[in-house]
DNA sequence: CCTTATCGAGCGAGCGTTCGGTAGATATTG
DNA sequence: CAATATCTACCGAACGCTCGCTCGATAAGG
């Protein structure tokens, strides 16, 4: 346990540990893992051709989808927007339904992979955990913007096996929040009556960063105040009312 | 300004104004409503024959668009649940569009209609009055569940005038909360470096009530419990630290 | 010259929408 | 008040079109 000093110190800041600059997933990492998870219904083998073709129709898919929806997109739209043609495409995917799933089960086994990897040593104070488990949140989604408003947007009007992964995904954010939460209230740094719906609570704060991105960017909010600002209502709903001032979250000194 | 003690007072339940079950539009008052804007798309002249017809079209529009989108509802679909005729249907609106326009526009009306008329004596106080329009907002969106969900769900996917709509919509929602918290600060009665972004976050935090309510419902969530525990959580994030004690709210004794 | 990757015309299904037709209610007339 | 005329609300087949998807043809590389 970390004592209010030094506590303070660290909130001083939105972000107190290395920057993940190097461990945060870029799209060809993303297209590479699609594409050793399907190779059975993808029929083209050379991963000199197979990887660039499956990352501009992945692109193409999502940006096309996120002004309009996924079920707007007709095949013809993507054909167009990749240069191949219909029956190229279906070298790629067998169904339009499996183009939706792979980006989707890409996506959820993305923020398990991400989020149940914290560094070492920012495990060993929850409320620095729970910070970086927000922190981390935002700049992943922020990192991949695109692929994060597809699967938001396109999770709700589904077939119930393909809703069901989505719950899944869900829950499991969730139950990172939770489990951090709990081992603060055991540990007696976070309040013993701290709600148990404050884990459920957390993800539309999370989810409204990038879904409402526009807005944020028309208003001139940084991912890092943002970041601070959830950061901030999240500890004020768990952390004991005295000993730590909060106040230097609002707008972090971020150089 | 009240003092902390009768603030404490105050706090102690989740819905201290009168219930407003008498004050809250029911599905038919929507209807009405909507037949009485829309007279010259609608060619049907005698109310007591087109107000139950479209209350009936309305609402298994929005329950079957509900499962699998707006797009993925046919008007066959329609004609089906509704047990009209395809050129029938054609009596209550000119297109599938007008259809979505319809209810959407009812929805962001009915919000703005209800957040704007708080009881006088809620508006006294800066502190009921931000915990009126929380609670307020959440109950009506319990009372018409399906049309909520059914606007939150296809707002997204739209052509951009009635994109604008929505977002204006949601503008005018967080306007309200702004205006309070921007009030309670300059009456002193919240802290003077409360964030500019709270008023933003508060709307996602009360979509997810009507979002993820099948989730709340399987968990024994009740609206008293969720009410409260957001205004907690709101509330923490912009009273001073000392001087109030919220403990109560976290999960209210309402009879 | 066979394998691999791609093409693009075309299929059947289903879409939103239209429109000629009709039964029953309502208004008009003698 | 019966007969006639008009109107209202609705039906459902059909239209033009776009959809996801298939398959035989084709091009290119080793």
């Amino acid at each position: 346990m970390t004592n209010p000093t030094q506590r303070a110190a660290q909130l001083a800041s939105a972000q107190i540990w290395p920057p993940m600059a190097d461990t945060m997933p870029t799209v060809a990492q993303l297209c590479h893992s699609i594409l050793a998870r399907h190779q059975d219904t993808i029929s083209v083998r050379k991963p000199n051709i197979a990887l660039p073709r499956l990352q501009r129709i992945l692109e193409a898919a999502i940006d096309l989808s996120n002004k309009g929806g996924f079920q707007a997109m007709s095949l013809r739209d993507l054909s167009r927007e990749t240069g191949m043609s219909a029956g190229g495409l279906y070298a790629y995917f067998d169904s339009k339904t499996t183009l939706l799933k792979m980006i989707l089960a890409e996506v959820a086994d993305l923020v398990q992979r991400v989020l149940s990897n914290p560094p070492e040593d920012v495990t060993r104070d929850p409320v620095t955990h729970l910070r970086w488990l927000i922190d981390t949140h935002l700049r992943m989604t922020e990192a991949l913007l695109a692929w994060f408003t597809f699967a938001f947007m396109e999770a709700k009007n589904f077939p119930p096996a393909e809703r069901r992964m989505a719950i899944d995904s869900e829950m499991l954010t969730e139950s990172f929040f939770s489990a951090v939460i709990l081992r603060g209230i055991e540990s007696g740094t976070f309040r013993p009556d701290t709600s148990p719906l404050l884990p459920a609570l957390i993800k539309p704060l999370l989810q409204e960063w990038y879904v409402k991105r526009a807005k944020y960017r028309r208003r001139g909010i940084t991912l890092e105040t943002y970041s601070a600002e959830v950061q901030q209502v999240v500890l004020r709903a768990c952390l004991p009312e005295s000993g730590v001032d909060l106040r230097g979250l609002a707008r972090p000194p971020i150089g």
